[in-house]
DNA sequence: CTGTTAGCGCCTTCAC
DNA sequence: GTGAAGGCGCTAACAG
């Protein structure tokens, strides 16, 4: 591990190859007129110290570091992890380094002040431009470019990425109701999320659409998580008149109302059709496989590092509004009603 | 987001407050040494311009940053995902920050190659210390300290951190002996990692132990992926005397083998028992729910970033090896012989 | 082609 | 208790 040496700096190298820094400085940074002999030498002698610049100085002088930060609320939830995902391959492609950001969970400051502190700490420091996923603050002071992916309230100074959430609401209930479903369950997620809100409007407006009249007593608001919508679940199913599906605002929530049915004796989808939202990985896996709304999240990963590469480029945003498209994914959670 | 505003200084602030750079830095740093009055003042132009000092030169300068670098293979892979998880929670508690890179994957630059680049590119420059998961190189040339996670080779000069994969073969073993079990099927991993050669080394001493004779019909080489693994189990499902357990190397691994015996018309356990290792979160929802050999991945994780937090606050390792404990955790798929 | 010079933003003496 | 000066490792002018 050679942890006596300490860190050897463009001056050994000077040294040693008997040049001067900033010859040294011209071949880290390929400039082309350096002889080649020079070059060769100079190159030799880094491999043999294994010397690797130091990010810190160099991000200080040029302000440019070819890295990016991506920020997460948590990173084994599986929204994060499939942002991750697709950051992690177009920043493969287009030839930067990522750093990750954790800003959930912590006892001490909030989720939004930790988010600008990172935003500040990687901004206009270690890193060219930042990636923010589902932020709880909607502005960020910063010289840098920042894109936010799926914000928690509208963020209508940032660049954001946000999937058609209404649409993909729509589509799932459409689904629903030609199966025949009439007495539809909406499970929420946090009703301060404006994701949440989007698909408790998709699934109103489906409704509506098909003069289906909105029934207060079958919309309860979840919170995201398994636990939460069980118990949600649990309500809607001992409802005098219960329902004979249940929209789920997202994969999590779906996993606990098909849970909840189990315990309350109830075959999915014999005799209760559950769709999610998000199309996790799991989802597939699930038994019975769960039919859901997939809003690609690493496509959304992906498309945000392209548009900051962009931006950090120079380049001009085409939007300040990026949608990405949902598409229902049909699998084994739902039935036609009395289709035994 | 003010794009337009250039990164505030510490001699913005200090211009702002009426004092030197210098008096600002202490007040940063918390020295005892300023006024009170003074000091108040300060903090609330921070506040008001919302600085934060640049991480770059602050490391420049103090050598320490407080934050700690985290190398993994893949951000999506379930093993990292669980040792993030695990960092992420001792990062938390230890008031540090936390950097996560992705080592693996990369066209241009082995694993190795992209390490050691990261391991230079944090050290000495913008993180404190390293933790390596899964690290394909076996040397680090570095003046901070460096942990690793269970090292694909053996790592003599790295202090690392690495499970009782042995003794956990052992008992996952010794259950399917216990079951009735003689033909037992073994799915490796790649054979060129030690988690992998240790695990099978358990097998056969297993069955080494309980007069069984070792068959080398029946053990294949997978590569820890499910795929990988549907074929190896193939094989050994139309073998002339089939085994009637096997035991797969990682629970991806013991999937692919249970969906190839769903494709070979066997049931699991009823035809077939499959015991894997590592546990991870899917396993307890697979279906049926898999017997597996815990490895505590997240225990990993943060026993990695204490000792290495330690390290960085200069005590003495007690040792550069640590084993952690593994055990194994009966669910569905498994069933005695002959015990339909 | 290569060396010299001047900082980037910050912390740390050392004066006052 | 506070300010001024120097330098961390590096790059970007400017000379030669």
């Amino acid at each position: 591990m050679q942890r006596t040496r300490a860190a050897t700096t463009i001056r050994d190298v000077a040294r040693e190859a008997g040049v001067s820094v900033s010859t040294v400085s011209r071949v880290l940074n390929d400039k082309d007129d350096v002889a080649s002999d020079t070059y060769e030498r100079v190159q030799a002698v880094i491999q043999q110290l294994s010397y690797t610049s130091s990010l810190a100085a160099r991000s200080m002088r040029s302000h440019r570091t070819n890295v990016i930060g991506l920020i997460v609320p948590d990173v084994a939830d599986s929204f994060s992890i499939q942002v991750m995902k697709g950051v992690n391959r177009a920043i493969t492609d287009l030839d930067y380094d990522l750093i990750i950001y954790t800003s959930g969970s912590i006892k001490k400051r909030s989720a939004a002040e930790r988010e600008r502190h990172f935003v500040s700490l990687l901004n206009g420091s270690i890193a060219d431009g930042v990636i923010i996923v589902t932020p709880a603050a909607t502005r960020f002071s910063t010289a840098a470019p920042v894109v936010t992916i799926d914000p928690n309230t509208e963020c209508p100074e940032c660049l954001t990425i946000i999937a058609t959430n209404h649409t993909g609401a729509l589509a799932a209930m459409e689904y629903l109701v030609e199966l025949g479903h009439r007495r539809i369950g909406f499970i929420g997620g946090r009703p301060d999320l404006q994701c949440a809100d989007q698909r408790l409007q998709g699934y109103k407006d489906a409704l509506r659409r098909t003069y289906i009249t909105v029934d207060p007593d079958l919309i309860v608001a979840g919170d995201f998580s398994a636990e939460t919508a069980q118990q949600c679940a649990q309500r809607l199913l001992s409802l005098p008149q219960r329902p004979t599906a249940i929209f789920a605002a997202n994969d999590q929530s779906a996993i606990g109302a098909i849970e909840a049915a189990r315990q309350a004796g109830l075959s999915v989808p014999g005799d209760l059709s559950v769709v999610g939202f998000d199309n996790i990985p799991e989802a597939a896996f699930f038994n019975p496989a769960l039919t859901t709304v997939d809003q690609f999240i690493d496509r959304m990963g992906q498309v945000a590092t392209e548009i900051l590469v962009g931006l950090i480029q120079g380049e001009r945003p085409e939007s300040v509004l990026y949608k990405m498209p949902t598409q229902l994914v049909v699998r084994d959670s739902c039935r036609a009603v009395g289709g035994q």
